[in-house]
DNA sequence: CGATAAAGTGCCACAGTGTGGCGTTTGCTC
DNA sequence: GAGCAAACGCCACACTGTGGCACTTTATCG
């Protein structure tokens, strides 16, 4: 369960509040008429918030549409942080993310889905994904000390890449139970994958 | 050597020189004062090219930025297709690259660094960028036949974290002759990247 | 050579995202 | 309840990208 922690203050539930509008509305509209097709407008006069105020809480109209995204990986470099790294990384990297995986909550399986084929049908909001992926990247190495900084930067590619390549399969039927099979699956044929032949 | 056919019609001379122009230009602005501080009007300008005319020939403002970037995988791609794919795969994606970086010439690597660091400043360009390498992958994955999809996926995806690593080293100092030493390394770095222990 | 079609271009207006300034409201604190 | 700071809304603007339409240049064919 990821903790919610309630503000006090009555301003900084209503901020919360409107986030959270913004953050389900946003969803809702660009599922229906795609994220490139969707005005930002739209979502503003839906949710009744300026435009002023939706860019102080969010940085860009991609921010928004990728909250489930970022939920995932902030509890994932949390776990990351948390756990013992001992044997082999690419197995910590694994188990990090099937514990992560086991955090998130049912709404954020159902919202999940839904994120990734916005990310799917939009090649801009693709790239932006992929450039907050290598800025994750980035944090990652900061979590893993050690003196092998060539073979942690790929390894940590390599993992990334076997991620997204279980979201890939993972994809059209979204069986929430089904995604930890797939991880593991994709990240045991790593090593075969290196030396395939034609 | 890229083999540059010269148009028989004036018209398409014309439209060529025109491209060119913005291409260097482009590239001489943007060095200058960085790619998201250089309005798209600024290399109109100078070029003495309307708005239109500009987004009739590039897709984008990020297009223009990346001609090095995209000359490079088409060259890449082409050779890709043209090589006897046998033994493993990963060093012909290798000999492939070597060939390809082999036959770019002198002004292909004055400008390749430049863009690079043009990349390294803009997060906005790097979006793009990661997402174009995606589409390129595409465009590997289909040049290969096999029945491993998996293994292919993921082999292809680690050979372009390598060449990214390869590229980030090189970076720096940027020395021609370089480059594919730092390849080779980088890829021969792949199978100790896997097993690497904490 | 002259007429005609077609390709290319420039100009104008507009949609959409994102930012800065500034007055006003709202919630917090005493 | 009064003062204060945070948050908000509104307005205007910069920048990228697109559509429409008139105009110029080039190719082509009689």
């Amino acid at each position: 369960m990821t903790i919610v922690e309630q503000p006090a203050t009555l301003r900084e539930r209503k901020k919360l509040r409107t986030r959270q509008a913004l953050i389900d509305t946003a969803l809702t509209l660009f599922g229906e008429h795609g994220f490139d097709n969707t005005p930002l407008d739209a979502l503003l006069e839906q949710v009744e918030v300026s435009r002023r105020t939706f860019f102080r809480t969010f940085r860009s109209k991609e921010d928004v549409a990728l909250t489930a995204v970022k939920q995932l990986w902030d509890t994932y470099l949390e776990v990351l942080d948390g756990i013992q790294k001992s044997g082999p990384l690419a197995d910590v990297f694994l188990a990090a993310m099937l514990t992560a995986l086991e955090r998130m909550d049912e709404d954020w399986y159902r919202r999940f889905p839904l994120t990734l084929r916005l990310i799917a049908d939009s090649p801009a909001l693709d790239g932006y994904t992929l450039r907050y992926c290598a800025e994750v990247q980035a944090k990652i190495a900061g979590l893993v000390d050690g003196q092998n900084r060539l073979e942690l930067r790929l390894l940590i590619e390599f993992f990334v890449a076997a991620w997204r390549c279980a979201l890939d399969e993972w994809l059209p039927a979204c069986t929430p139970g089904e995604l930890p099979t797939l991880l593991r699956r994709t990240c045991s044929t790593m090593n075969a994958a290196l030396s395939l032949k034609a």
